[in-house]
DNA sequence: AATAATGTTCGTATTTTTGCGAACATATAA
DNA sequence: TTATATGTTCGCAAAAATACGAACATTATT
């Protein structure tokens, strides 16, 4: 089945779908990190960890709501964890913020 | 003189004011807010607060971080307040976002 | 097995954000 | 002028986000 969901309920879920991207991607930090692993194809924690001034932990959590929002992944690999960002919702995050600002605005209001 | 900045810092400029956008977009009252002011011409304070379940001085303070963020604007007019979306942001936040999220992403990493 | 290297998770302190009632400011109407 | 309508600002309480050291888990090395 692919037509139980109305367009409203999909405009819903868009919003829904870039609040989290935007709430992910309001801090300098994680802004940051996200172009970090824009320009890299190695991308180990460590790496990642040497070019902040913060704790470990810091940005291990910071990390973790990047991924828990969809805009990167981990993948373990020996004792070390490579991070980068996820393609897929790469993608969608893109298609959803064009199509947010794309919108023709209104020419009457102030 | 227009050759101040080098690309680096406008880099990080862009950066910036990305983390500026999307910390104002990472709350569903503000991005619903946005989503109402895309759809309407009129765009009084009272008709925004009529559609949401808070206060008053609640809906005045989120839309005075969308504005302070410069994503819409206010006018007063009478003993009411119009507000809009920021259509010159808008058109830069477009761009931003668009360039930030054009990136190729590198296919070797994860 | 013991040690070292690499990150995550836990607990906690600090700061920031969020939400709201009450008071306030301003402009219109009576 | 007094009253009404419309929003903003203030002050405060509750919740969430941020940051970090210490403890922990896992893998590799000796």
């Amino acid at each position: 089945m692919r037509t139980y969901n109305s367009d409203m309920d999909s405009k819903a879920e868009n919003i829904e779908k870039l609040t989290t991207f935007a709430k992910a991607m309001g801090h300098p930090t994680r802004m940051e990190i996200l172009a970090f692993l824009l320009e890299q194809n190695t991308c180990y924690f460590g790496d990642i960890h040497e070019v902040f001034p913060n704790a470990k932990a810091t940005i291990s959590q910071h990390l973790k709501e990047l991924k828990s929002a969809g805009l990167i992944q981990g993948e373990i690999e020996g004792p070390k964890v490579k991070y980068c960002i996820n393609k897929e919702n790469w993608e969608l995050a893109r298609l959803l913020f064009a199509d947010f600002f794309k919108s023709n605005v209104k020419t009457k209001c102030c």
